[in-house]
RNA sequence: GGCUCAUUGGUGAAAUGGUUUAACACAUAGCCCUCUCAAGGCUACAUUCAUGGGUUCAAAUCCCAUAUGAGUCACCA
């Protein structure tokens, strides 16, 4: 019996004329140097920061060498595929503004001509492959079941020999086709392996782009094609995948090194033109015991994309830091270059960590810190409404209640040369800000603490006599002159030099006075410019909040 | 266990055989500025690049061994 023969029992009703494929998925008509690369997730859930972050590097060259970046979904394993996980993963995408020019838009819906971009959907072109490697003897069915997989892998961990299904050990490889035809007639189940033709001690060699040359033993392992499902295992699908979509430039974990002598092999079987490949590190994090492991999505909520969202940390600042994690020169290429669009960066593969970077929150907030003081007090409230009507249904309407005025508050000390940093996202705003709402503001629930005058008669004539007589917020000249003449009415240092010089002569100085001012109005001891946030408060508002510490 | 990769300060890292007594950024500490805080300015923070050998006039950079960490060895991706 023949492998046509062979082949065509096991598909009969699959064509093994694979140049149709090649005819209709034929070479893009690109500009030199293009690159085509592709994001290849499984819909078991919300994307991974690692997930991300490839997808985002993958998305990002495209962009700058006007290549394609395209959504293929790897949903091979029906057990792990979760419902609306494509849907998922696209909202994860176009939350973090990562556009695909090509590729899954839902289930059913897809842009570009080199689909499906689905593999459930692609199930007939890896079998004409399969089927053209059976007749060529490159492949063949495999009877094995579950518990004599085991077996052998038993009896190799005894001997200590290498484990997995090859040479010697691939119990199916030599059956005579009459024998598989026979077996297959009475209904045993099988799965198409790979016939290797590898030899463990010769190597291959991987040229990475951004680790360069890695050498490593050929692929001798008869690895699973076509599982009894009918559905092909990612190697094969990939291979044939990324050669159909004309991939140039695959960007994966580096989870994927060791299974590259699998690849090379495939594409090398298929006469397939091999796309170049970087791995990129795996994003790390100190655990309690203080070791490095991969960060989890099960144990890690900051490995989740969602947790930016609910935190509020704008898409830029986590885009930026990705960027600086993944090209260690980008950091200093953003800063002489804020102005320009992120894409304008030139990333360079050489230029990528080999080893796995530690995800740092607290860098992040930096940069997200960084971001917000750098918008306009409108933008800042435009997406602090936007992060609070999904979030702090409250705040929200409250901000928008007070639209013009909340902008105020957001602008103090912003529009200067070194602008205030307070805000790490939005949802860190409220702590700031809360006390200038009036709807906020409950004293009765909160200690006011004047830090240095403890005396409540003191704090009262402090607080009186400025509302009395010095009260003033037309200039700020004016209303820190004012502040002076208090300190000095009540015994105060109104000159810091001085109080340093001789502190006996005075009962304190002018940062006790304005302490007094500032814990009665916010009830911190810590916040802006004073006279601004006076200003905005208006002096019916200051009145009333003077005389709520007075009834103490 | 086999194969593979990695290892520079608290963190991200630069440097790829010689202007390195290891850049820059985050964090930390101190000082200055100052109505508080934040910001900003200044200063401090690895005599040393996991350890041990070797090559070389010269090594964080090349080679070997050891240690540690990571990944992978599925009809998962």
């Amino acid at each position: 019996m023949t492998n046509k023969e062979l082949a065509d029992l096991i598909y009969p009703n699959i064509s093994s004329d694979v140049s149709i494929y090649e005819k209709k998925y034929p070479e893009r008509n690109l500009p030199e140097g293009a690159v085509v690369s592709r994001f290849a997730p499984s819909p078991t859930g919300y994307v991974h920061m690692g997930s991300l972050l490839t997808a985002f590097i993958s998305s990002f060259v495209p962009k700058t060498t006007n290549g394609v970046f395209f959504l293929r979904i790897e949903d091979t394993d029906g057990k792990r595929s979760i419902d609306d996980g494509v849907a998922g993963i696209i909202k994860d995408l176009t939350d973090f503004n990562i556009n695909i020019d090509e590729g899954a838009l839902d289930e059913h819906k897809s842009i570009g001509a080199y689909g499906p971009y689905i593999q459930s959907q692609r199930k007939e072109i890896y079998q004409s492959y399969a089927k053209k490697l059976i007749e060529d003897g490159f492949a063949y069915p495999c009877f094995c079941t579950e518990e004599e997989i085991d077996l052998i892998r038993e009896k190799q961990e005894h001997k200590k020999t290498r484990i997995g299904y090859y040479g010697a050990w691939a119990k199916c490889r030599d059956l005579s086709n009459e024998e598989r035809a026979e077996r297959i007639k009475r209904g045993d189940k099988f799965i198409i392996r790979l016939k290797s033709p590898g030899v463990f001690e010769k190597k291959v060699i991987l040229n990475d782009l951004v680790r360069g040359k890695i050498e490593m033993p050929e692929n001798d392992i008869d690895i699973v094609l076509i599982k009894s499902d009918g559905l092909p295992l990612y190697h094969f699908a990939h291979v044939i995948d990324d050669y159909l979509m004309r991939t140039t430039h695959v960007l994966r974990g580096e989870e994927w090194i060791s299974s590259y002598p699998i690849h090379n092999q495939l594409f090398n079987i298929l006469r397939f033109k091999e796309p170049r490949y970087g791995h990129l590190g795996l994003l790390m994090k100190i655990d309690e015991l203080g070791s490095r492991r991969k960060l989890s999505k099960r144990k890690d909520p900051e490995a989740r994309v969602s947790y930016y969202h609910e935190k509020g940390i704008p898409i830029e600042a986590v885009k930026i830091y990705l960027l600086t994690l993944a090209n260690s020169n980008f950091e200093s290429w953003y800063e002489s270059n804020q102005d320009k669009p992120l894409t304008d960066f030139k990333f360079d593969f050489k230029k990528v960590s080999e080893s796995g970077s530690l995800f740092d929150l607290e860098k992040l907030l930096n940069i997200s810190k960084n971001y917000i003081s750098k918008l306009s007090a409108k933008d800042v409230y435009k997406n602090l409404k936007q992060y609070t009507k999904k979030y702090d249904k409250e705040f929200h309407d409250l901000i928008e209640k007070n639209e013009n005025y909340t902008i105020d508050i957001l602008n103090i000390e912003r529009e200067q040369k070194k602008p205030r940093k307070d805000y790490s996202s939005y949802g860190d705003i409220k702590n700031h800000i809360w006390y200038m709402y009036d709807d906020l503001f409950n004293p009765s629930l909160i200690d006011y603490d004047f830090q240095n005058i403890k005396n409540k008669k003191e704090i009262t004539l402090i607080l009186n006599t400025y509302i009395e007589k010095y009260y003033s917020i037309d200039d700020k000249e004016i209303w820190f002159d004012n502040i002076k003449k208090l300190c000095d009415e009540l015994g105060y240092a109104s000159n810091m030099k001085e109080y340093k010089d001789n502190p006996e002569n005075y009962k304190g100085n002018i940062t006790d006075i304005t302490t007094v001012i500032r814990v009665a109005l916010t009830t911190k001891s810590m916040t802006p410019d004073l006279y601004e946030i006076m200003k905005l408060l208006g002096k019916r508002r200051v009145t009333e909040r003077f005389k709520l510490v007075n009834v103490e």
